[in-house]
RNA sequence: GGGCGAUUAGCUCAGCGGUUAGAGCGCUCGCCUCACACGCGAGAGGUCAAAGGUUCAAAUCCUUUAUCGCCCACCA
């Protein structure tokens, strides 16, 4: 950078070559066998054929902030990549692309269609990992995994193995979620509900043998087709003697049976339910209790089947049009009423979910609940924001059977094979050759396949070599800690746990820190198949990826979700330009200084660095006394809040050290040493201030790695030292810790934001220099001010500054009061109003007057003064004292205008 | 039907029991001061959604209400 430097900050010359060296030269990989304490942390395995979106941006970040800071920190540490298979949203995307070609996929084949996905995975897949390199995600590439890789697939059919050995995972004909479009079966989870407004059709059944009606009420009238009783309540007046009588099924002239069941509510509707064992949970129920018979009338794809009588081939709510017009027209509809009906919705598809009954794999979740409810009951898992475990318990203590088998050809097939001689089902690791009970060889394999969650739900410990007991699993397992979305907390979450506890005895990770959802403007999700979504990487080029990095560290505050500006993002901008222009100062600058001889080797470097702050005279200058107290100061906010997923607070912290203290204070301050004519004095000036930028830099570095990558590069390290990713994190070191230090230059930056403003009230041309008073009736206040009176004579652009005791009777010129000094600066103003400055007092009286009120009324109150803490009083006492003092000057200031 | 969260400056949000409530952006005034106009300096702007309550002390805790949002749920 040194000798040819950009004016403006320009990340797209920069982040690519970073980007592409932290890769290269393969700085992250983790070798178990290093000391130190651990952090391990495995990625939410982001769809493979997907690509970076906003969500990635916000989770990667907040992982890779975590996961460099613990590194700088000395531990161990071990970010895992990886990608997920998505079983049913990929095999949807290239179903969609075979379409488009004009390829019906099932006339492609199982074995060709797979291929084709392969294919896909091959082309796409790279896609989403070559962006996290490129937005400088500290992974260890060598440790990638893929869900659906061979590797995994042996693991998967293990834990399968293991689970239907131990009579968890079992098959069985019942009432599931079908997607009449992905043409395969649900678990609950998949299952979104959404209010909609919808009808409620009464419809006359005819009482067998007789001119009677039944009316029941429905919100499914297709649904009649399969009809096979009506239940009433059996205390039902209305109803109570037709128990046991038939009707005669409108359309479908079929007998059914009027059954009494206590699951009707007899407020609801006509009081009399019919009942579709083999489309409705409710009824699938009744069914099994009554043994009534179950008609399926539904084909795989929503079409009514040969059971449907006339109906046979219509789509389900042709058909439901269709039937609501014959009922009409044979006088048996009474009427229709508006009802509104939460109905289920498939989660990829959008389509309504058909209830139906199928045979399926289920997995036993109860038993696997219990242990991993205790985990976070007891604190073995931590989750974050707290509010989160309520969900997770109340979601957990209902669990119902996971439906894991999918009718879809992208997946782990389930290992499970039938005799085609006797009907045995064999669940193995391997292929069996023969039947184990008849010993036939006509075996055909389940041509289903595992929910996606299936395998994700081993993440932690697949990735990490189980059931082998590897180095790594022995070293990184549990994982320190999960960052995801709060969206697949039961997904994906909750089934790590009760996989991870089950197979390993352990937690699969210490912690859970649930992100924020990034939402548009206007509240949505943002999302890309919504087109409501920002592109990151689009955003990345334009702003610079450490922007975007911080913007996001920013807004990242546990518990509420994040509404993304460009206006913060250009904030952020703004910020790394900062970075970049302090630096810029100081190679500027040193270039000077160095053609007096000195390299910055001599002033720069670890070593340097490592003994600042560097005295002169015998007195460490209160300047740099300051600064390394901010450092130190700014070091534990940061570690405290990065220890509490506080990121925006980490962030704040940053910034307000570089911006406010760094460059506002301290770069201002230092200016003239840096190029004095002592070059004695300029040389312990330098060493000071490469120090602290040095310090700022990895202060920065987890929330800003390219850019702070760079300009560390521009200073003297240490032989070998690669990276400042590989540098120590800034400790808040007992000797840096400075009270007196803050204190005094606090003094000095209220003095000199005093003499702004007043010069500014008085419209001084900013370039007049001009005389001023300094007075204050504590000698060490005028010793500290006398001390650096050079330096606020300069940043208040003074003549000089005379500093006297006691306090400075009103008189001419702009004046300003504190409770510890009086400042003011004489000058002739032509057209001074008197009234601005009168109103400015007046609001301060005013302001201080409430002020001194309210505290004398709480320090007169007895039960304040008997309860209150000690220390509460003893501050209180003494703000009042000063307040009163400043009250008091400003009174008489006003009264000194008046008079004038 | 249950549960959760939000409501604070024009905008986006921090703060969640103890001084006259903060930040960024925007706004006003003044500055191209030899690192930075993606900048510098100085300002204006809020009865912390409403009403009760607890407390010596409430934006902060409790209750109710209003508006908005989210999650869970097999009332046909």
């Amino acid at each position: 950078m040194s000798r040819d430097i950009a004016k403006a900050y320009e990340p797209r010359q920069i982040e690519p070559r970073w980007a592409e060296f932290w890769v290269k030269e393969e700085l992250f990989q983790a070798d178990p066998a290093k000391p130190g304490p651990m952090f391990s942390i495995v990625i939410p395995p982001p769809n493979v054929t997907g690509s970076l979106h906003i969500g990635h941006m916000l989770e990667h970040t907040e992982i890779d902030i975590l996961t460099r800071w613990h590194r700088m920190r000395g531990y161990n540490t071990l970010y895992l990549p990886g990608t997920d298979h998505a079983g049913i949203s990929t095999q949807r995307v290239v179903v969609k692309y075979l379409a488009d070609q004009g390829i019906n996929y099932h006339g492609l084949g199982r074995e060709a269609f797979e291929k084709q996905v392969w294919k896909w995975k091959e082309e796409a897949g790279g896609e989403i990992t070559q962006q996290m390199r490129g937005i400088g995600e500290s992974c260890d590439w060598s440790r990638e995994k893929f869900t659906l890789s061979p590797e995994m697939s042996r693991k998967v059919r293990e834990v399968f193995v293991r689970l239907h050995e131990e009579g968890l995972i079992y098959r069985e004909n019942r009432l599931v979620n079908w997607c009449p479009v992905c043409l395969t079966v649900l678990s609950d989870l998949e299952v979104i509900h959404e209010e909609r407004p919808g009808h409620l059709w009464h419809i006359k059944y005819p009482v067998a043998g007789t001119q009677e009606f039944l009316t029941v009420a429905t919100t499914r009238p297709e649904t009649m087709l399969g009809d096979t009783a009506v239940a009433v309540h059996p205390e039902d007046e209305r109803y109570k003697g037709l128990i046991g009588r038939n009707l005669l099924l409108p359309l479908m002239n079929r007998e059914i049976p009027i059954i009494g069941d206590t699951m009707v509510d007899r407020e609801f509707g006509t009081g009399a339910v019919k009942i579709t064992p083999a489309h409705d949970p409710n009824d699938w129920e009744a069914g099994r209790r009554h043994g009534l018979e179950v008609i399926d009338v539904m084909t795989d794809d929503g079409h009514i089947n040969a059971n449907g009588g006339p109906y046979t081939g219509m789509e389900r709510f042709a058909a439901r049009k269709k039937i609501v017009e014959d009922l009409k027209q044979q006088g048996l509809l009474e009427k229709i009423t508006d009802h509104v009906s939460a109905i289920g919705l498939c989660e990829r598809s959008k389509t309504i979910v058909e209830p139906r009954a199928s045979t399926q794999w289920f997995c036993r979740m109860k038993p696997l609940a219990e242990p991993a409810i205790q985990a976070v009951e007891n604190g073995a898992i931590q989750i974050i924001p707290e509010n989160r475990r309520q969900e997770y318990f109340h979601w957990m203590r209902n669990i119902r059977d996971w439906t894991i088998s999918r009718q879809l050809w992208w997946g782990h097939r389930i290992p499970a094979w039938y005799c085609g001689k006797c009907n045995e089902v064999i669940v193995a690791r391997e292929e069996p050759k023969r039947c184990a009970k008849c010993g036939a060889a006509e075996l055909k394999q389940d041509p289903d396949v595992l929910d996606t969650w299936f395998s994700s739900g081993l993440w932690p410990f697949s990735t990490l070599g189980w059931p082998e007991k590897t180095a790594d699993f022995a070293r990184y397992y549990p994982t320190s800690l999960l960052i995801t979305g709060y969206d697949i907390l039961f997904f994906w979450v909750a089934r790590m746990a009760m996989l991870g506890i089950h197979f390993t005895g352990e937690v699969p990770f210490r912690a859970v820190y649930l992100h924020s959802l990034v939402r548009t403007a206007s509240g949505e999700k943002m999302s890309k198949s919504k087109g409501t979504g920002l592109d990151p990487v689009a955003l990345n080029e334009q702003y610079g990826t450490d922007a975007m990095r911080f913007c996001l560290a920013s807004m990242a505050a546990p518990g509420t979700d994040i509404v993304l500006s460009e206006d913060r993002l250009l904030g952020a901008r703004s910020f790394a330009n900062k970075i970049w222009n302090a630096a810029r100062f100081l190679f500027v600058n040193l270039e000077k200084f160095e053609e007096g001889g000195a390299s910055i080797e001599a002033l720069a470097g670890p070593e340097v660095s490592a003994k600042a702050p560097y005295a002169w005279n015998g007195k460490v200058p209160l300047i740099d006394r300051w600064l390394f107290a901010r450092v130190a100061a700014t070091v534990e906010t940061v570690n405290d809040a990065l220890t509490n997923y506080r990121f925006h607070e980490a962030a704040q912290s940053v910034y307000q050290f570089f911006w406010g203290d760094f460059c506002d204070w301290y770069i201002e301050w230092v200016k003239p040493e840096l190029q004095g004519a002592d070059r004695g004095r300029a040389a312990v000036a330098w060493r000071n201030l490469f120090a602290g930028f040095d310090a700022a830099l990895r202060l920065l570095h987890p929330f800003m790695p390219f850019l702070t990558e760079e300009l560390w590069h521009q200073l003297p390290q240490a032989p070998g030292a690669k990276s400042i990713a590989l540098d120590a994190y800034p400790e808040a070191r007992a000797e840096w810790k400075d009270a007196a230090g803050l204190a005094e230059f606090g003094l000095i930056q209220e003095a000199i934001q005093g003499l702004r403003t007043v010069r500014s009230e008085m419209k001084l041309d900013p370039k007049k220099k001009v005389a001023a008073e300094f007075a204050s009736g504590n000698v060490k206040t005028r010793e500290v001010i006398e001390a650096n009176r050079a330096a606020i004579e300069r940043l208040g652009s003074l003549t000089e500054l005379h500093v006297l005791a006691g306090k400075l009777p009103p008189g001419d010129g702009g004046m300003r009061s504190t409770a510890e000094f009086d400042l003011r600066i004489r000058h002739i103003v032509e057209a001074a109003d008197p009234g601005v400055e009168l109103a400015r007092l007046k609001k301060e009286i005013e302001g201080l007057e409430k002020a001194i009120a309210s505290k004398e009324k709480q320090l007169g109150n007895e039960t304040f003064r008997s309860r209150a803490p000690e220390k509460v009083i003893r501050e209180m006492e003494e703000t009042l004292a000063g307040q009163r003092v400043e009250l008091g000057k400003l009174v008489a200031r006003r009264k000194a205008l008046v008079e004038a």
